[in-house]
DNA sequence: CGAGGTTGTTATCGAATGATTACTAGGTCT
DNA sequence: AGACCTAGTAATCATTCGATAACAACCTCG
């Protein structure tokens, strides 16, 4: 197989892995396992286990910048439904929103915070400057989406339907979609 | 000093490191460090380096709880915005929020992540039940305070006044008490 | 005093894990 | 054919780090 085409089938299992376990509770091992390869391919591929990191994040806030942009053109009225459509509907590849919650808590890292930051920046900026969203409905946009990552960053969606505040939240957060999202997001019990 | 102070001691230190660095970033014998202890003490005195955390977020939940009671009396009209208050008022105790923050994105460990959906279900129960919050203003409330979560983990206090998202989404996170916050915040390229 | 409990340390172990080295198989070009 | 590049692996190293063991100082109580 050719390297780019390896690298893109590794950066996938890399996400699914970094999404489903974090960025510190993966093993360089594990992404390999799960792409197929030995482990040291995929450090020689990427450098570091950082740097594979890096380019993970950088490809998933790129998705969903792709994403926001062909669901933009439409009415203004429902802009944010469609954008809000968008960004869940990136469940699709696995560990993609996982994957993003879990980098805004990575601030505190010198290279994958600033790309953590850079990637937060750039969804901003398309909201106020390609979207047309005021500062006010920009916030209030992202702060809906940042509840929908701490929903599957903490894996809420196992307890739908067990417990009264799980059901409650994920039904506020995807009042039409919830089993969709159920179905696409990792449990918390799932093993890798 | 007694075994009891000295756990609390141990736990506000780990509190501000676990919130600085994450909980793969931080070692025990930073921990230790921090609260002027030896390594092999800390774990001593809580077993594994995944119970000290445990403990420290059940610990931080229980102040966000605490304070949001302490915030809830008065007029029912800016309910929000007192109980926002407490919530960033937080900060005054290091690592609070970024190890909340934190604490979002590990419900894929499974001892973790059972505490940490406590933590937040808790939470999300008083504003329902004690505050007496909708589901849609429970969403709305928490939504914001999730991307103040997502704001302080990707620590863009440290950009602010330097690049124009930071400054905006800061701003409108924080509409009359930015400096407070940047003041209390870790810096992205702050030392431990 | 001396036994025992509490608070703490130094030294060290063992496992996990990211990274490196050295090697091989297969294709391609001259 | 044979030199060379690309894709890939097995084996192994070196470090980090959580955990453990063994020991020491101090207090207290009979």
């Amino acid at each position: 197989m050719s390297a780019v085409d390896r690298r893109e089938q590794i950066l996938v299992a890399a996400t699914a892995v970094f999404g489903a376990k974090t960025y510190v509770g993966t093993t360089t091992d594990e992404v390999a396992r799960a792409a197929g390869v030995s482990q040291p391919y995929v450090v020689r591929l990427f450098g570091t286990k950082e740097k594979l990191y890096i380019e993970v994040i950088q490809r998933a806030y790129a998705h969903v910048l792709e994403a926001f942009r062909t669901a933009l053109p439409g009415p203004v009225e429902n802009r944010g439904e469609r954008l809000g459509a968008a960004y869940t509907g990136l469940l699709v590849e696995r560990g993609m929103l996982p994957l993003i919650a879990g980098s805004t808590s990575m601030g505190g890292e010198a290279e994958i915070g600033r790309v953590a930051r850079d990637g937060f920046s750039s969804l901003w900026r398309f909201a106020r400057d390609e979207a047309g969203f005021t500062a006010d409905e920009a916030r209030t946009f992202f702060a809906i989406g940042m509840l929908i990552n701490t929903v599957v960053g903490l894996r809420l969606t196992g307890d739908y339907g067990s417990e009264v505040t799980a059901t409650e939240v994920l039904d506020e957060c995807f009042p039409d979609a919830v089993e969709k999202v159920r179905a696409l997001l990792p449990r918390a019990d799932e093993p890798w």
